[in-house]
DNA sequence: TCTGGGGTCCTAGGACCC
DNA sequence: TCTGGGGTCCTAGGACCC
């Protein structure tokens, strides 16, 4: 028995796993006979998001479009993203950590952070392991389990976790304990630092600060007068700390839901721009419909072709999921803001707000009989969608947004043997007419 | 990477109240 | 009627993440 990692050493053991080009992995765990090609997803988009490491070597990199990366690499596969396969993966990665702590924080699609400090197999009276024998046996369960390589961290808190799995790539394992962490962050330039973007790497380097342990060696009165408490909570972590706590509610108690769509060319046409954001309503009241949930306040948003935001958040006098009921609340502010000779590339709205239907409550002053009815409607299109799929009925305002996203997805698709139109697609087509929302 | 989609958290400042 | 101090709540917007 060799207990390697001492107390002081590990005062916290934290972990960070990281799923090697997550997203090409699991299309080539579940399809072999890509392994060893060069595979890249995004096709949706026109643009790599994932790539093997083959396509890697082949000098295809992130946000590459589809033209240049059969240039540069004629035999690429190219392969549309599915949400619902990668987050069946990262089900099973969550279940293989959780065999080996409770503790378990389900951080994205292709991350996760676990506490191994009270793993049983650290605390067992005779044969405990190390920590670091725990996590290699995680890798390997996750390898050997999945078929997919995840590079694994091992430090004190979540930040140095981070850095550890970042630090070797792919497949990699990395182990820092306390008193090694000024050496990782020597030569480590702070904007690579998790928390730590481009606004916050260009303010500390007009104070001097280059490298990770410029700011770490730092004394506490310097972080109070110059920084903002999450770059301090930063601060705290790289000198071997734990503020950081894990999240392990899981992702289900989301705040916020969001629809945005970017469409091409963009428009200036109100009544279409009108009809993204009802079908974005659409989709988002489905989303909370379906985990009996109902949203106080609506926000939307026009994106013009300068990137230029106009906006606003409308509060609701009822909580609903009702689309009809948002759309009337939104309808006469996206008027006000909408400036005809502008073109438009993008639409959005967020929902938040968020209540649990069980407790809402119906305001003395909110049309009751008027949410009743909508109610009716909307629960047999929710049955109606759980037996024909999402999109086979829609409101009336949404239906020039559906019209354009189909002749969108022919365009894409074509010249693509392999890539038919999903059943859903092709839905699209199958229209019950519901009237005009205004 | 001239810019896709879906999230979270923090902060400053105003409104309102005592 | 004016003034001061302090608390809470809400909103807009920024920054960051994958």
């Amino acid at each position: 028995m060799t207990i390697r990692s001492s107390s002081t050493e590990f005062p916290r053991a934290i972990m960070h796993v990281d799923g090697d080009s997550f997203f090409v992995s699991c299309e080539i765990a579940r399809r072999p006979g890509l392994r060893g090609k060069p595979v890249v997803t995004g096709l949706e988009r026109g643009i790599a998001s994932a790539m093997s490491p083959e396509a890697k070597k082949a000098g295809i990199h992130r946000g590459m479009r589809i033209g240049d990366m059969r240039r540069v690499c004629p035999n690429v596969v190219i392969l549309p993203s599915d949400y619902t396969m990668y987050a069946q993966y990262a089900r099973r990665m969550y279940s293989i950590v959780r065999k080996y702590t409770d503790v378990v924080e389900e951080y994205s699609i292709d991350e996760c952070f676990a506490d191994l400090t009270h793993s049983p197999l650290a605390t067992t009276a005779t044969g405990a392991c190390s920590y670091e024998e725990i996590a290699r046996q995680i890798q390997a369960d996750l390898f050997d389990s999945l078929g997919i390589t995840f590079s694994l961290g091992l430090s004190v808190n979540k930040v140095m976790a981070k850095v550890a799995s970042k630090w070797n790539k792919p497949n990699g394992f990395t182990v820092i304990g306390r008193s090694s962490i000024p050496d990782y962050l020597k030569a480590l330039p702070v904007g690579k630092i998790w928390g730590i973007g481009s606004s916050t790497t260009m303010y500390l380097k007009k104070l001097g600060i280059e490298t990770t342990l410029d700011l770490a060696t730092k004394d506490h009165s310097w972080i109070d007068d110059h920084c903002d408490l999450p770059v301090a909570r930063i601060y705290e972590e790289l000198r071997g700390n734990k503020v950081l706590e894990l999240s392990t509610d899981g992702h289900d108690d989301y705040a916020s839901v969001q629809r945005t769509q970017t469409f091409r060319p963009p428009s200036g046409d109100r009544e279409f721009c009108w009809s993204q954001l009802s079908q974005h309503v659409e989709d988002a009241c489905i989303y909370l419909r379906k985990d009996m949930r109902t949203a106080t306040k609506v926000s939307f948003f026009l994106k013009t072709q300068d990137f230029e935001y106009l906006g606003e958040e409308v509060s609701l006098p009822d909580a609903t999921a009702e689309p009809q009921e948002l759309l009337r609340a939104v309808r006469p502010r996206f008027d006000v803001l909408f400036v005809p000779r502008l073109q438009y590339r993008a639409t959005g709205i967020t929902l938040h707000g968020l209540r649990s239907r069980k407790i809402r409550t119906v305001s003395l002053f909110g049309d009751s009989a008027h949410l009743e009815k909508a109610s009716g409607v909307t629960r047999a299109i929710d049955r109606l969608a759980e037996k024909f799929g999402r999109g086979v009925v829609f409101l009336g305002s949404s239906l020039r947004a559906l019209r354009h996203d189909a002749r969108e997805d022919a365009r894409l698709h074509a010249g693509h043997g392999r890539i038919r139109m999903s059943t859903e697609q092709r839905k699209h087509f199958d229209v019950i007419y519901l009237g005009e929302v205004r």
